[in-house]
DNA sequence: ACAGGCGAAACTTTATACAATCTTCGCCTG
DNA sequence: CAGGCGAAGATTGTATAAAGTTTCGCCTGT
């Protein structure tokens, strides 16, 4: 009686329709297949995913909420094109949350989690050599979303996914030089101050982290996104 | 051509009809007058505002998404019931961002802000000699909003307001005493930081609030959730 | 008397149809 | 020939109806 059998905690990614229509555009957006400012009709992804307008519609609304897509009355719901002034608050609040995050961490480690970790990394290196542009930008976000997973901090992890997705769209926005995503090294880097448990060496390695990738951008007037948007779209 | 005349930015809460559901809904829980765990069904929710079970869905999605509404695939929509880890999670984020916050808003303080807080003030005052349990508790989340809206920072915001939200069920469900809201006069000592520009009183006067509140929390094993529910419901 | 299973009712989920709105393209006018 | 007006087409917003699932009561059998 006391202990109900019923699910507690359902998984956050279930496995249904709309989760994978959600997934899939997210997927799209992060890899970079799909560049701000495009519109994302209802019958359109319906069609790819067989799916009803009534589940497509759901699943953008997730999306919206989560700041990767923008839903504008009686015209549709296209990719986020952020500001810099957005790119400004999504780092600060990074810089606030991820050295927080590694730090509880550094108390979550054991053989399993480094040993994924590491097959984390190999991962990154071996995209990173392949030049596969795409595969690295979605790694390089994964990374950081699995030391939240270790962090066990729901709330910080649902955070972060925002934030991540949301970085996606203005490293693509706003990079200067196409640098090899963010470092790989740094990863190593974190991954080695994890395995220490030195809370304070991972801590200062994430900030230093995030500071380099936001000095790598270029966030000048919030004027300048049109003429950024059309060198990034090839026109 | 440049600045299109298109709403760059459109208010968060519009007042279409599916945001005057998720506020008049939201503003129930907060006042706890609907309780954990309360069922809300979609024919009966659409009946009160008027409107098809299209747009309470909608709503009940984007409330399940801010984590104050528990929806349990095939079975309906719940009242949230935020587990003592919940808790502790909650709060732990709250302490790291409200500090930071306020850190912000103390570098946008102007008359306008400050008259706005004094007011907002006066209002707790009053709730709270009228005894007007439910109006004190909203008014206790809302300072807390004012100053993130204060802080200019639209993700601190975003994140804050869920917290708040779940905060609302927490002290309802693990408050030991009925301690009359959190108390009015540490707010009155954050806006007297605020308006001194004294970022560090501030930041550790609102650190010191939160731990407050936390710990007139009784926030034991899980299994105590059911008998302390039942308490609250009277039965 | 009680445990187990069957069945109907209520609800959520999904799909489809209708209405409102915006965009676009053509045409007319100055 | 440029600019604006207007109607047709397309797309989204909303409501309603069909389908599937769960739950609860009741009945039967032991």
């Amino acid at each position: 009686m006391a202990a109900k059998p019923r699910p507690k905690s359902d998984a956050p990614d279930a496995s249904d329709r709309v989760s994978r229509i959600r997934e899939g555009v997210t997927a799209a957006i992060l890899e970079h297949r799909l560049l701000p400012g495009t519109k994302l009709g209802e019958d359109e992804i319906g069609e790819i995913y067989g799916a009803s307008r009534t589940l497509v519609r759901t699943a953008l609304q997730q999306l919206a909420h989560e700041g990767i897509v923008n839903i504008e009355k009686n015209r549709g719901a296209f990719v986020a094109r952020p500001t810099p002034a957005d790119a400004r608050e999504v780092f600060e609040a990074r810089r606030l949350i991820e050295p927080t995050i590694v730090d509880r961490a550094c108390e979550a480690v054991s053989p399993a989690w480094l040993d994924r970790l590491q097959r984390h990394l190999a991962e990154e290196r071996e995209a990173e050599l392949r030049g596969d542009a795409r595969a690295s930008v979605r790694l390089s976000g994964e990374f950081h979303r699995l030391i939240a997973e270790m962090s066990g901090h729901s709330i910080y992890l649902g955070f972060l996914k925002e934030l991540i997705a949301r970085s996606s769209l203005i490293i693509l926005l706003y990079r200067r030089h196409d640098t090899p995503a963010c470092g790989t090294d740094h990863h190593a880097g974190i991954v080695a101050a994890i395995r220490k448990r030195d809370r304070e060496a991972a801590r200062g390695q994430m900030l230093s982290h995030l500071d380099e990738i936001e000095a790598e951008l270029f966030l000048k007037d919030p004027a300048a996104d049109e003429l950024r948007l059309a060198d990034v779209l090839g026109a």
